[in-house]
DNA sequence: CCACGATCCTGCTAGC
DNA sequence: TGCTAGCAGGATCGTG
């Protein structure tokens, strides 16, 4: 599922390809609910002839701005591609927009669960106040430890879900909250008041950390993700926990546990991600009770480091 | 403010 | 072997 890492991949993949291409034509939607403020029609008349002047990205939406100042903006969702190819190539299953552009090329959008959206916007004040509306600070762009700490000041709810809502922090889904959750060491479930100012440190530069070495990966292609050119990711490779659930915790060995968290999946490792205030239930623990605390951080290997996963070693 | 459940979709898979 | 029921999952909305 496209997250930060991939969007931002695929905005720097198409942006060359795609930035002074004029517009010739809208075809090709077959599912009118993805166009939730347009239509096929509007886009056409909207489009056709506008020259595209900038592709950007603020959290998991990708921005196209044309030289009149109109804006799509597209997000993904769980399944969504957004594929530049050759207006002759093949379509792919499971197209459902295509704008054609002056050099031949098409830009289509492509999702096979028809959770994606394409949005129309008349001027950037426009889209601004459409994402102004659900989007809070850019989890890559305007994230630091200050902006963190304030913004987790004073709120109850468990981190997890915190970190997958986009207007508290815009961009991070569910893999990257897991892995960053692991990297900085913090149960998903823990109260997000309840953080010292050197967990919330350790929280900050986590979050970046696991995106920016996302991006450096192209992106994390664990379902059906691909970037703009039709290539694959490479980050999966290098998960740490999520959906590794019963495998070792790649820093002490532990298997990894899935707990559903806001009908969620979250992976973590039981050992160093302890829900310290409070814990519960220490009896139902089927590990030999030594309960040795987690090594000192600084000999553990990071997330980066992390041995690529044997091949075959999945399941 | 916070938690929880339903909803939207289709491909895959566990279970019979 | 073949069928089906259930699940995953981002964002949004309604309820408690």
């Amino acid at each position: 599922m496209p997250e930060l890492p991939e969007v931002e991949t695929t905005a720097r993949s198409l942006r060359p390809r795609v930035v002074g291409l004029v517009v010739t034509a809208v075809v090709g939607v077959d599912w009118p609910r993805m166009l939730p403020n347009t239509t096929e029609e509007e886009l056409g008349s909207a489009l056709v002839g506008r020259r595209v002047a900038e592709v950007d990205r603020r959290g998991k939406y990708l921005l196209i701005g044309f030289d009149d100042d109109q804006w799509l903006a597209v997000h993904r969702k769980m399944s969504g591609n957004l594929l530049l190819q050759d207006a002759a190539a093949p379509l792919e299953p499971h197209t459902h927009l295509r704008v054609e552009l002056d050099d031949g090329s098409q830009l289509r959008f492509v999702d096979t669960r028809k959770f994606g959206r394409v949005y129309l916007f008349r001027s950037r004040d426009q889209l601004d106040d459409f994402l102004a509306e659900r989007l809070g600070p850019d989890s890559l762009v305007d994230l630091d430890e200050g902006i963190l700490a304030a913004k987790l000041r004073g709120r109850k709810a468990r981190l997890k879900p915190l970190l997958l809502d986009q207007a508290f922090l815009a961009g991070v889904g569910n893999l990257y909250a897991d892995e960053a959750l692991w990297e900085a060491r913090l149960h998903p479930l823990r109260s997000a008041d309840s953080l010292s100012s050197a967990e919330v440190k350790r929280l900050a530069r986590a979050i970046k950390q696991v995106l920016v070495m996302g991006i450096e990966r192209r992106g994390t292609s664990f379902s059906t993700y691909r970037d703009s050119d039709g290539s694959a990711g490479e980050n999966q490779e290098f998960l740490n926990v999520y959906g590794r659930e019963g495998q070792p915790c790649p820093r002490c060995g532990t298997p990894i546990r899935r707990i559903v968290i806001g009908q969620r999946s979250s992976y973590f490792c039981p050992r160093d991600q302890r829900e310290t205030v409070r814990r519960r239930v220490a009896s139902e623990s089927a590990s030999p009770s030594g309960m040795d605390p987690p090594p000192p951080g600084g000999m553990l290997p990071s997330a980066t480091g992390r041995v690529r996963r044997a091949a075959g070693s999945r399941r």
